[in-house]
RNA sequence: GUGGUCGUAGCUCAGUUGGUUAGAGCGAUAGAUUGUGGAUCUAUAGGUCGUGGGUUCAAGCCCCAUCUUCCACCCCA
């Protein structure tokens, strides 16, 4: 058989032990944090019936759910002739319902929906959960984007209290904290958006304006303006859109003009009310980074009722690394009605990315094995099987060399994994129970009895 | 899904208007050095030039397709 060039997917990424012991840094941070907050672990499978998913993400998510193909001969049981299928006229998502029932899951939040619907007599509400476990997406791989990647999430269902809002924030402002990457915090409301659709007469078309207004600060006010008309809102409401748009600085000049506007708008009104609430809460916190009140951060998701947030790096280029918000009916559509939920997800491939850039890695992770026996033969090797169990059950990570090799390639060994120790163990040692230790930063050398080793290594 | 971009040794990269046997540095292995590493020196190994077609007397180089990389758009963590 030829030999084949071995790959792996595209978007997909191997991770070797440096980029492994950085990784679960990031992983343990963020779950001592969710753990202090009392929020619980759950797993969800990594693939759902594609019913689960489908129509969830609105009708870009579904193009970037990877399905997968049915077992057996998936070919029968179609209920139309084959030639159909071969015909190229016949649309291939007629096919793919046919012959794929699975589908990768695309986040968290879905599942968790699907999970409390299922699990909902055993749960003890509000349930506060969290999940830290891969999702994949169909995209074209790019900076800071992969088609398989990890997100942490935390969410509490069961409560309508803005207090929850105000927990995920801090979880938020904890988490970063920790990690020493400086974040702004955005915080919006779906019902605000929804208040200013219905305010300049255009509320059917909440997702265009959403979606538009979502540009601002990248494209400027002109672009969005081509953008709303271009998406069928009326010269009228665009107009009326303006002094909006133009918004800027102060909070308490953004509620002034927004209650202005809300006069004839209840669910305006309301979303004001309950951004007042979680900000005036938040003031009170002294968060360590900064939150702004953001009227134009819309996010995709079509599911988001309530509050929105989205987090991004001070100090580097990349998309939002932390994101979410409140949905009030998610688990309807699985058939448990008025289930509010609210939850954020954090995004560890990005957050990873952007420490790398800023260098926020301690050197003090790194750490893995702290001593090496240098092997010299059968002899010395049982001897120091002995010791080596010694200096394991005093929770000193060690190892010995497997091989009798050249003592130069023992030493290069050490070297390269980093050990800062290394154990010599001859004919002489044997005979004195001595341990001769070897710094391998300072290459000084010494005897020590098994006391002072432990000592030393420890 | 749209547009662009990259691919030569394990890694980083040279490779002339298409022209003999595709090079370097780093790394690897062995030795100088039989119980003492990082330095130095010497030698050795390592390549279907991403893959498949095509043009040509001749292709790493030109053309087409495809896969992959990275980037922008769309959308998102």
């Amino acid at each position: 058989m030829a030999i084949q060039k071995p790959s792996i997917p595209k978007g997909t990424r191997d991770f070797s032990p440096l980029e492994m012991v950085r990784r679960n840094y990031i992983f343990d941070t963020i779950r001592n944090v969710f753990q202090v907050f009392g929020y619980q672990p759950i797993e969800t499978p990594v693939m759902e019936n594609l019913s689960t998913l489908m129509g969830k993400y609105g009708e870009e998510g579904d193009k970037l759910l990877f399905k997968i193909l049915n077992s057996g001969n998936y070919l029968d049981g179609l209920p139309e002739s084959a030639s159909r299928i071969l015909d190229p006229a016949a649309r291939l998502v007629d096919l793919t319902k046919h012959i794929a029932d699975k589908g990768l899951r695309y986040d968290l939040t879905v599942p968790f929906a699907r999970y409390v619907v299922q699990h909902q007599n055993e749960l003890v509400f509000p349930f506060k959960r969290y999940q830290i476990q891969p999702v994949w997406r169909a995209d074209r791989p790019q900076k800071g984007r992969y088609r398989e990647f990890f997100q942490c999430d935390v969410d509490v269902i069961g409560s309508n209290s803005l207090l929850n809002e105000v927990e995920l924030a801090q979880i938020i402002d904890t988490v970063f904290t920790k990690l020493g990457i400086r974040v702004l915090i955005r915080l919006n409301n779906r019902k605000i958006l929804a208040g200013i659709a219905e305010a300049i007469g255009a509320p059917e078309k909440l997702t265009d304006i959403t979606v538009a207004m979502d540009k601002l600060d990248k494209t400027g006010i002109d672009k969005v303006n081509d953008e709303l008309i271009q998406r069928g809102i009326t010269y009228e409401s665009v107009v009326k859109l303006q002094p909006i748009l133009t918004l800027e600085g102060k909070i308490k000049s953004k509620f002034d003009a927004l209650t202005a506007l809300f006069n004839d708008s209840e669910i305006g009104r309301k979303g004001l009310e309950e951004m007042r609430t979680v900000l005036e809460y938040l003031k009170e916190m002294t968060l360590h980074n900064k939150f702004d009140f953001d009227i134009t951060l819309a996010r995709g998701l079509s599911y988001y009722t309530g509050t929105i947030v989205e987090v991004k790096a001070m100090d580097a280029a990349m998309g939002s690394i932390c994101g979410g918000g409140r949905y009030d009916d998610l688990t309807g559509i699985f058939g448990l009605p008025g289930m509010s939920g609210v939850g954020i997800s954090f995004g560890a491939d990005r957050i990873y990315d952007v420490m790398n850039e800023l260098n926020l890695f301690p050197d003090t992770i790194q750490a893995s094995t702290r001593a090496l026996f240098v092997n010299f033969g059968s002899e010395e090797e049982k001897y120091c099987m002995k010791l080596l169990a010694a200096l394991r059950s005093a929770d000193i990570p060690s190892e010995i060399y497997p091989d009798a090799a050249k003592v130069k390639k023992q030493m290069d060994y050490a070297n390269r994994k980093g050990i800062p120790f290394v154990i010599l163990i001859g004919k002489d040692e044997i005979e004195t129970g001595v341990l001769t230790i070897k710094n391998m930063v300072t290459g000084e050398q010494k005897a020590s009895s098994m006391e002072e080793a432990k000592a030393l290594l420890s």
